[in-house]
DNA sequence: GCCACCCATTGATGTGTGTCAATACCTTTG
DNA sequence: CAAAGGTATTGACACACATCAATGGGTGGC
């Protein structure tokens, strides 16, 4: 596949435009750190398949880290509004945020589909 | 909205199936880190805008940054194998991939739009 | 051949982050 | 009230990373 190349002079460079406002950066940037890590994105992928909301210590049991690291990750995606948590006597069950907004909703799903390319 | 919650025992916590092979999440994982930057972001979003490949001196002067970190973002973003490069003379043009798998660049799209939730 | 220019690489530095041990908080059970 | 168990927080540490100055590698113009 052969592209036509802008021409170009020396010392002279063309500008672009960046139409993705700062602020749409930044948001962007905080979603897909807070998925790109192996905990978090696997915990991610638990609830958005699981019905009902997932005990923290499953977390634990399931990913082979320690309880504190697995509650720094909850924290993250929590800091993030990914996730909502509803606390039972001692337990805590955690399941995706539930006004999750649709752009974000997709990035969730692709982000676990865009791994069995 | 009101959830059930599933009913645990002190001592036993229940099991949960990861169904992400850890393949899969380490793809998944590298594809996120490597958008998971305002600069690297900014490079997709504008060459999935861009109908002809990008001088890398317009990414220099658009973003702000040192021509050594551009070169430095743009690597990452080709080890992820999202870019391509085309050089001619002293100039080196990119765009993205032109074999992306679907998930990837849906990937890439849901990243773009989640700014903008 | 020499210089100017664009890009990539290396080295150094400060910041961010994932991890765990230790501890604190809270709820339930006795 | 005291003890036990689940969760969150703090402190510490190693590692990764974003950034730039300096340098190297090519290419084109003189």
């Amino acid at each position: 596949m052969q592209v036509t190349l802008p021409v170009r002079q020396r010392g002279n460079c063309c500008e672009i435009n960046l139409d993705l406002k700062p602020a749409a950066v930044t948001a962007a940037v905080d979603l897909l750190k807070a998925l790109a890590d192996p905990a978090r994105l696997q915990i991610v992928a638990v609830l958005r398949e699981s019905k009902d909301p997932v005990c923290v210590c499953d977390f634990t049991a399931a990913l082979g880290l320690s309880q504190p690291t697995i509650s720094h990750h909850i924290g993250k995606l929590r800091e993030a509004g990914l996730v909502k948590v509803t606390k039972d006597g001692i337990w805590a069950f955690y399941e995706l945020a539930p006004d999750l907004a649709p752009p974000v909703r997709a990035l969730l799903d692709s982000a676990v589909a865009s791994g069995s390319a």
